[in-house]
Formats: structure tokens, C-alpha cells, sequence
DNA sequence: TTGACTTTGATAAACCGTTATCGTATAGTC
DNA sequence: GACTATACGATAACGGTTTATCAAAGTCAA
């Protein structure tokens, strides 16, 4: 098993020339550019496989679908923009957010998600 | 509209006894241990309408169905208990999350959630 | 090149939380 | 107590994402 595709070139290309994590769809358009007849449940497979060897990682959102980035990143977090629904990469943390759980709970990690106005939509989004 | 009813009586009741933010299923079960008859549908009803009137609050959170709870607290965050599923409350956060955004994007809120096991769960939960 | 086995793409179908439908029950009013 | 509009509960339907199916195409080793 993993051969080497065609299909499986372009979803791996998709994600190391994108620089924000993208949605099962936006990953298939983005691949499509490459490869236009990409189906969509390659792509399903694709995410599936990826993550299972360790090359991909999903990263959860409050209120949407996840989506994907490559795995291995230092940590950090994301910012979700309410207009054009992008999600972006926000390099950093801060200290003490695993303190902020109550006495007698053990914290194994957190998410930190930012909503807004991406950079793009900032000027022409809506109010 | 806005009647006095058992079953509306019975929802809110189970909100208001509640420490922690519940899924519509949690509501319904905890409003059943009063009304045992009541049905889901009537749940999303009066959460839709709680909501609207400003009762009650939605909590959005990475990968699971938002969980929901009184409206007017002061701005906190949440514990997501990955052993049963139960989100908690944590009280206060953190200096400088908006300031993690990058230079040209505009934030206007956050969310914080940590993971975990719940003082529950640490005991009884797998490693 | 051949041939076995894997992968693909189109489609159907599963999933799951939520909402609409509709006949019945009930709250609130006279 | 009777009446009327609202709310309820059971069920079916929805919507969006994800997975299963299967014939056709593609990969790779010999």
C-alpha cells in the first residue's frame, strides 16, 4: 500500500505551498488547481491516511469543520476570520494558560482560537 | 407567546442547578430527572428562544457540539473533560491573547479551551 | 509488457445534530 | 368552565460532512 499517485501529489503539494491549515474543501480546490478532476473522496482518504503516518495534523475550531496543516510545526495557534472564514496561523502562545484549570484537574493541552478580521477582509468586510 | 410551562420551567431549572455548560442532550437529560416526558424538540426550542432573549449563551468549542450556559458571566473560558466529555468552567484569563493576532489583522474576540481529564475523571478515567 | 493489486472518481448512503410538521395537550383569558 | 392561541411530543425531514461501494484506471514489480 501508498503508491505514489498522482491524486496524492497534488493534496500533498496543496498543504506545503499553503501557508494557513485548509478545510477537506479547501484543500480539494486548492489540489485541483494541479489536478482538476480530484475527486472528493480522494481527498477524504487523503486527509485519512496523512494522519494516521503522522504528515498531517487536524486542527480543531470551535463551530466549523477542522481543518488540516502539516504536523511537526513548533506549537502554536489560530485565528479565524468571520468574514471570508480563513483560518490563520498565529505563531506564539502565552504563559500560564494550562495553570488556568481548576485545582485537581490535569490539564494535557489547549487550543487558543482568535476571531476577527483577517488582513484580507479588513478593509472590505462589512462592519 | 412566551408561556409559563412545565416544560420551560424544568429547562431552566436545570440550567440554573448546573455549574458547568450543557449540550442540548445533557439539557434534556437534566431537565428529564424533573419532566421525564419532555421531548427533544421542545429542548432546541427553548434554546432558541433563551438564546434569543438573551437567558442564555452559547459555547462554541473545537470538535463537539456547542454547550450552553447563563448569559451575563464574566468573561472566563472553558475545561473539556476528554474522558466524559463535560466542559467546565474556568474562571479568568490571560493577558495579551488579542495581541497574538498578526500585524494587519483585527481581533475581536478569543476563545481559550483546555483539555484534559476533569477532577472527576482523574482518578477512575485510562491513562 | 504483462498482470496483480491498489487507487481513483462518481454515486449512493450513512451520520448526527437540528428543524419542520402536525395532531394533541395545555396555559392563560373571559 | 369554556375558548383560543400557544406549546408540546413524536416523527419525519433536513443539511452538511464524511464514508462505503464498485467498475474503471493506474501503479509498480517481474
Amino acid at each position: 500500500m501508498e503508491r505514489q499517485t498522482r491524486q496524492r501529489e497534488a493534496i500533498r503539494a496543496a498543504i506545503e505551498s499553503c501557508d494557513r491549515p485548509l478545510s477537506p474543501a479547501e484543500l480539494r480546490d486548492a489540489a485541483r488547481r494541479q489536478l482538476p478532476g480530484l475527486g472528493a473522496a480522494t481527498v477524504y482518504r487523503a486527509i485519512r491516511d496523512l494522519v494516521a503516518c503522522g504528515w498531517l495534523r487536524a486542527v480543531e475550531i470551535p463551530g466549523a469543520t477542522a481543518r488540516y496543516e502539516r504536523a511537526g510545526k513548533p506549537h502554536h495557534h489560530h485565528f479565524l476570520c468571520r468574514v471570508c472564514n480563513a483560518l490563520w496561523e498565529v505563531s506564539g502562545c502565552l504563559r500560564g494558560v494550562d495553570g488556568l484549570a481548576p485545582a485537581g484537574f490535569v490539564t494535557e493541552g489547549h487550543e487558543i482560537t482568535l476571531y476577527g478580521l483577517c488582513h484580507q477582509c479588513r478593509g472590505a468586510g462589512p462592519a
